[in-house]
DNA sequence: CACGTACCATACAGCGCTGTATGGTTCAAT
DNA sequence: ATTGAACCATACAGCGCTGTATGGTACGTG
């Protein structure tokens, strides 16, 4: 159900001869256009015939590339995974290293999203309320994730009970801000940065 | 955009007379039906068609009822934003009244899922995504249910700027936790109470 | 130069859904 | 008994989308 990143290799058909055909394309410009309709409008915005319609090209080479729309779903799907949640448990081992004031190595990467896309994460959890594959795929991240920062609360020293409550706090109060779509500028939500480090994890500083 | 809750008033056609004809189906019946959909599998699970089918009724009664589907869809939103913030907003007055310690009358809204349906609000959160119109009322409402938090943290004694930061990690938390569709009891939940309490309003009982 | 393969276009049948039109019923009131 | 309103059934046209079939074009290779 996962494991199915384009395995295809084809040599690029040589776009030289400048003025001859337009280069042809790839699995994955057809995947840029379906992470960018998710985005934007969620999976049933996703269709074949859109996503022909956005990139210029007709239903004939989607067909091609994927033998289903199921098949681009799935492509997309293992996409997230494969990116989206790498970068997170990466700042999240290196707040461990530098004890409490590490932990702005983690809401960086949620306060300036830079490698680490929320909106994805929200489409994709979206998804999931309507596809039980999708469903169990968030799930297992989400559970990567808390695992990563309860390890984390407890390199802090709090006791065992209380690292997975703040774990939780964290990460689902993380969630939820996205969920509610907030539009509000890095400089905002830097200035609150002090205070929700002190109540999350007791940094006075 | 709002205000659309049935003004229909015909005198139900006596559904008496035991083995007559059944009793005329009303706005509320295809309403509770569209709930039920939306709950399920989302916005676009609520087609006239598939409703018809659930409540064995044909179109034709539901384009008596309704002039739309978006008629419907109003409706359904209506009803969701009159019914599904209030006990909640009331929990939080209770609060107010009894310092610190009422904090649980919040949480036994969030926790017993009684008079509060979270699942009701996801699901109409997740709709937001594709229609400005829900969007707006979801924000609405979001405003509402945070200044009231605020408030409740205030007359806690906390900082105003403090304040608003905890009332946020209060609800953006909570908005997450159902977000991920965690499946845990109501005593799992609390069980972890206390720590909940002692983190986000620093309750050490 | 012939040829097979990679890649795209076009046409078709079919499904699920919407909304409208039109025509039954059943009951309350006259 | 007749009428008119409330309520439901059925049939139709139409749209958006899917997947398949089939054919066309460009290119690398023998």
């Amino acid at each position: 159900m996962v494991a199915h990143m384009a395995t295809k290799k084809t040599a690029p058909r040589a776009k030289s001869k400048s003025k001859t055909a337009p280069p042809p394309l790839s699995r994955e410009d057809w995947l840029h256009a379906a992470k960018a309709a998710l985005l934007k409008g969620g999976v049933d915005h996703v269709k074949v015939d859109r996503l022909a319609r956005d990139i210029k090209m007709t239903r004939g080479s989607f067909y091609w590339h994927f033998t289903d729309r199921d098949d681009l779903l799935r492509a997309l799907l293992d996409h997230w995974e494969a990116t989206n949640t790498g970068p997170l448990l990466l700042a999240i081992e290196a707040a461990e290293k530098r004890g409490r004031d590490g932990f702005n190595e983690v809401t960086k990467v949620w306060i300036e999203e830079k490698e680490f896309s929320p909106a994805f994460d929200s489409a994709v959890r979206d998804w999931a309320r309507k596809d039980a594959a999708v469903a169990r795929a968030v799930r297992r991240i989400d559970e990567k994730r808390i695992a990563a920062l309860t390890r984390l609360m407890n390199s802090f020293g709090f006791a065992p009970e209380e690292a997975v409550v703040r774990a939780r706090v964290i990460y689902f109060h993380q969630v939820g801000y996205y969920a509610l779509a907030i539009r509000e500028s890095e400089a905002e939500r830097h200035k609150l940065l002090p205070l929700y480090s002190k109540i999350l994890v007791e940094l006075d500083s």
